[in-house]
DNA sequence: AGCCAGGAACATG
DNA sequence: CATGTTCATGGC
């Protein structure tokens, strides 16, 4: 009989909007929408792999572990961290009434969560594909990656991944990630960010130990590859820093446009000014106007 | 065809 | 420190 548990829903969370956002148009290979569920297939349990589906019921989310060995304890501290479940956003609210415009934003998405990304080499990779590409082809170049790859389990017809470590990343050469349409910059950024993992070089908690999230960006920013867009990405998705800004973002520049009715795109002087109203719910702002924006 | 995309590195004032 | 240039690969 497979495990079956329930977790109560926190207030201020919206599991639709949370859903709307795993779904928002892309074809993510990392965990599949259907219904008003969300099917993950993670990297816990003693046996490898476990594959979650959640759910709503009630005042509470049901989780069915499919596969896998994973054990209660691990499945709830998983989600809880990828929803942000222990999070509390109702100072978001609060704060946002000092702009008409945010205000009307965070109101209309209210309860969705920051959906993080809890691997940090996984984040890393991720951000550096998605630089200075549309998010269509990202997602294109992700799977093809994890395909070539990362693991993998069948459920019911279904094929679900996980992300690769850095040594699977490394299995690939340059020529082969060229092949895969990724750029030179891009293949060289992944290996060096495998290597960087493969030597300790950089950790979870090693990163967790700095206190502030300027001395935690310089130390991201000493890889090659990662300039302060990316750095603020994994931050603000994966270490949770509430202070992060993905400045240059160009979804967030449009976002900002839009929000604003400007006929251009803000300048940083004028981002920097808007988010000092905002102490410590930066990236949730961020993550809100990247909402807005489908 | 041409501009844009959830940029980074490097060179120059 | 601030701005400008180049690289790179598709999507639309």
């Amino acid at each position: 009989m497979p495990l079956s548990l329930s977790i109560p829903t926190p207030e201020n969370f919206s599991f639709k909007e949370c859903l709307w956002f795993l779904d928002r148009g892309f074809d993510d290979c990392l965990h599949k929408v259907k219904g008003g569920s969300v099917t993950k297939l993670l990297r816990i349990g003693s046996h490898g792999h476990s594959l979650l589906s959640i759910s709503e019921s009630g005042n509470a989310l049901r989780v069915d572990l499919l596969k896998g060995e994973a054990r209660e304890s691990e499945i709830v501290n998983y989600i809880t961290e990828w929803l942000h479940l222990k999070g509390d956003v109702a100072p978001l609210k609060a704060i946002a009434r000092q702009d008409a415009d945010l205000e009307q934003l965070v109101e209309k998405y209210w309860g969705l969560r920051l959906i993080s990304i809890p691997d940090l080499f996984e984040v890393l990779c991720w951000s550096i594909i998605g630089q200075q590409i549309n998010l269509t082809f990202a997602y294109k170049l992700k799977r093809s990656l994890v395909e070539a790859v990362g693991e993998s389990e069948t459920y019911e017809g279904e094929v679900y991944h996980v992300f690769p470590t850095p040594k699977q990343v490394l299995e690939l050469s340059f020529d082969d990630l060229k092949a895969m349409q990724y750029s030179s910059q891009k293949a060289r950024y992944l290996h060096i960010v495998a290597e960087a993992f493969l030597a300790g070089e950089i950790s979870v908690e090693k990163l967790s130990l700095m206190e502030s999230t300027p001395e935690m960006l310089k130390c991201l920013m000493s890889l090659k590859g990662v300039g302060e867009w990316t750095a603020n990405y994994v931050a603000m998705k994966c270490l949770r820093r509430p202070d992060a800004i993905t400045y240059g973002d160009a979804g967030l520049l449009n976002g900002y446009k839009y929000l604003k009715g400007m006929d251009r795109k803000p300048t940083r002087q004028e981002l920097e000014a808007f988010f000092e109203q905002f102490p410590g719910w930066e990236a949730y702002i961020v993550f809100y106007i990247w909402r807005s924006l489908a």
